[in-house]
DNA sequence: CGGGCACTTGAATCATCTCAAGGTTTGTGG
DNA sequence: CCACAAACCTTGAGATGATTCAAGTGCCCG
């Protein structure tokens, strides 16, 4: 009775055809009749709040989820039981890639606050994609994103100081921020410092200290998980000029 | 004149269905008539030396390839001019899939030892995915295994020691060379130290140290790269047993 | 045979980690 | 609304694993 009320009204107000992330998500591309017929397959579940999974790594891959709103961290679980963050996931972004090829997925995925996503399911996705080559070709060049991405992300925690590593993350959030429409200067961190330290492959103590540093140097100002860039080429310049982030707006 | 004998001889050779990496290739799952299709796209240039470039940073991205023999080293140039070394890649597995989505090559794939490889014009392979599903379930695998392979690896920089890291790696390159019909106990390395070093986020010299004291500990017996793993369950449990493969043959 | 390159080993240094204590914010129940 | 506990963060001091610098060995190739 009051579920179709429940499941009808965001399904609605949320169609992709009328979603702001549409550019960096899986329709962007796709003419409006296209699109139609991807949203079709689309389900938009109960937001999630902080902490919940969205899936755990080992499941049965059943769909692909792109954040709709909130952030999600992924992490895999080594058999002694303490997890090694993968990344951090902003809307607009996809889910569950890594499983796509094992049939299971390889990572578990929780919010880090309140969250919403949508769930595309998988076979019905790639049936799809097999009949709207704009809709593959836009599959092909996420996963290929994601994994120079990811590579990027191996080029930092390959020989980068404490401080690189931490201005670079600064840096990326800040940049995908941006994209996202916010403000690339101020922003609030939706994950702990346990949880930076884990995926910059450092310490807790070593994060506080580090955000401290940079304070002092004055390309921060820091209060507690708002987070305002005072001196952007000053971080740039920490970070190792390896990160060139031509387009980013001062928003 | 003689042009025509160099080409050809070996495109007769190594067409897809007669090749024995079909089953860790691109072709893998395909029937004979959509693997001829694909054979068709297939060039198969010279091989090169040690140390030739197969693709550089930046490059227009043309072709995937798929490496034939020999390995290769993928790596991206910081603007301070050094590497970092993003993967080795040995017969059947596929270079080039990062720059799909940027449209030029994010990292540059050169030799380590005399290799060959198959190269298939990107434009061209796309548009036989979109004909043939099973062309393209293929491809979506491919990228997926990649991106959790990397994700792998990111695991292994975020926070192991530097024998977890040697121990894994060796574990890693032993069970891909069982895969391809190799020795799983006995290989050459054809990466040298600074490689090795580069790609584990750790110096040339620790990796010296490291190796002498797997050997010492009777893991391993080390020849220059000469590598025979003496006590596979040692080297396991070194590994943090966040390794395991229960498939790979003592062969 | 000689020169260069890849590798090994040692000793000192340094960045980060570990351990420990104290502070601040947030949420909860009285 | 206050008191208290839990979670999160900061800071310090000492320990440690990897790096750096330096010397030396052995192998390969011309």
């Amino acid at each position: 009775m009051q579920k179709t009320k429940l499941i009808d009204f965001p399904a609605i107000k949320t169609a992709c055809s009328r979603c702001s992330l549409q550019q960096l998500c899986l329709p962007q591309g796709l003419n409006s009749a296209d699109m139609e017929r991807l949203d079709q397959l689309v389900k938009r579940p109960r937001p999630l709040h902080r902490g919940e999974y969205l899936f755990c790594q080992g499941d049965r891959l059943k769909s692909l989820y792109a954040v709709r709103s909130g952030s999600f961290k992924t992490y895999s679980l080594g058999e002694d039981g303490n997890e090694k963050i993968l990344g951090f996931h902003l809307p607009g972004e996809l889910l569950g890639l890594a499983g796509l090829g094992h049939g299971e997925y390889r990572a578990a995925a929780s919010a880090l606050e309140t969250a919403s996503v949508c769930a595309v399911p998988f076979d019905r996705l790639q049936d799809l994609a097999d009949h709207l080559p704009s809709l593959n070709h836009q599959l092909h060049k996420i996963m290929s994103q994601r994994i120079s991405r990811d590579q990027e992300v191996l080029l930092l925690l390959g020989d980068k100081s404490a401080q690189e590593r931490l201005a670079t993350f600064l840096l990326n959030i800040s940049s995908r921020f941006a994209e996202r429409g916010f403000s690339a200067r101020e922003f609030n961190l939706s994950m702990s410092r346990q949880d930076i330290a884990n995926y910059l492959g450092l310490t807790l103590e070593t994060i506080s200290r580090t955000f401290s540093h940079l304070q002092k140097d004055g390309a921060l100002e820091v209060d507690r998980r708002l987070i305002r860039i005072v001196d952007r080429e000053c971080l740039a310049n920490i970070a190792g000029a390896c990160f060139t982030d031509a387009s980013s707006a001062t928003h």
